[in-house]
DNA sequence: AGGCTCTTTAGAATGATTTTAAACTAGTAA
DNA sequence: TTACTAGTTTAAAATCATTCTAAAGAGCCT
């Protein structure tokens, strides 16, 4: 709880009892993928007070803190990946279903010339699949 | 317009006035990206009448037949490509622009072996870019 | 403890999209 | 032409994830 609290300072926010308990369930370095319905009811389900609100809020400061990556596969809501490592995801419409992609099954060849005065930022790739 | 209306009838879609004055703005070869919003405001432009909701229906109608393609780039709205060849998009989150890549930029080395009993269905890349 | 700022909260507001049920129309057959 | 039927369009209401609001609460420094 201690390591958290400092890991919360150091991303320049301060440790309240309702990030530090959502920090205790997406940064204990396991890698999973969430959206703030599915983060509210296991903060439910654990008996924790965290309202809405709050719960979107710090989903938004811990991606923007580089803490999480947010995935974006369709438009209908936000996921968010705690393994905030470069790689990229399999994507089931079907299931709602996401997958990372091992980081060792590299992908890319090169990367293309971004536009004139631009510089390339990020690189999402979104491979959509279906059972067979 | 008699070909829209054949093109449309091959799509399984019954030629309507509202598909067809669509199908004339964005089925003209001309390479584009519209949202529900943007071509709603263009057929204002024109004195056209077509219902909001027709807007939407059809943009999902159209994409569902392969007409058109839904490009991802967030989850704020919606984006419709006209052109429907395989290619990749760099995206200016600050100035929401979309740009096509071009398709001789080869950008993916191989695909990665999808999940058991998985078929790979569509390839998404968008690359973010900022000024400089 | 006092005090200042940042946070949280419940509830309202937003905004893109979908749904609804009634009115309309394309296509077909008489 | 006329009539019919299934598919479409419409305006308006509904939905739903997300953000905003203003008031109450909680870190943290002195």
């Amino acid at each position: 709880m201690r390591a958290l609290a400092e890991q919360l300072r150091l991303a320049g926010l301060r440790p309240t009892r309702q990030r530090v308990a959502i920090a205790a369930l997406l940064l204990d370095g396991r890698h999973r993928h969430v959206t703030a319905d599915s983060l509210t009811e296991e903060i439910a389900t654990l008996g924790l007070q965290v309202s809405c609100g709050t719960v979107y809020n710090t989903l938004n400061q811990f991606t923007d803190a580089g803490l999480l990556r947010r995935v974006t596969v369709h438009n209908n809501y936000s996921l968010f990946d705690t393994n905030t490592e470069y790689h990229h995801h399999f994507y089931d419409e079907k299931t709602n279903e996401l997958v990372d992609i091992p980081n060792n099954d590299v992908i890319l060849k090169k990367l293309p010339n971004p536009p004139d005065g631009h510089e390339i930022k990020a690189v999402d790739v979104v491979i959509h699949i279906q059972r067979k």
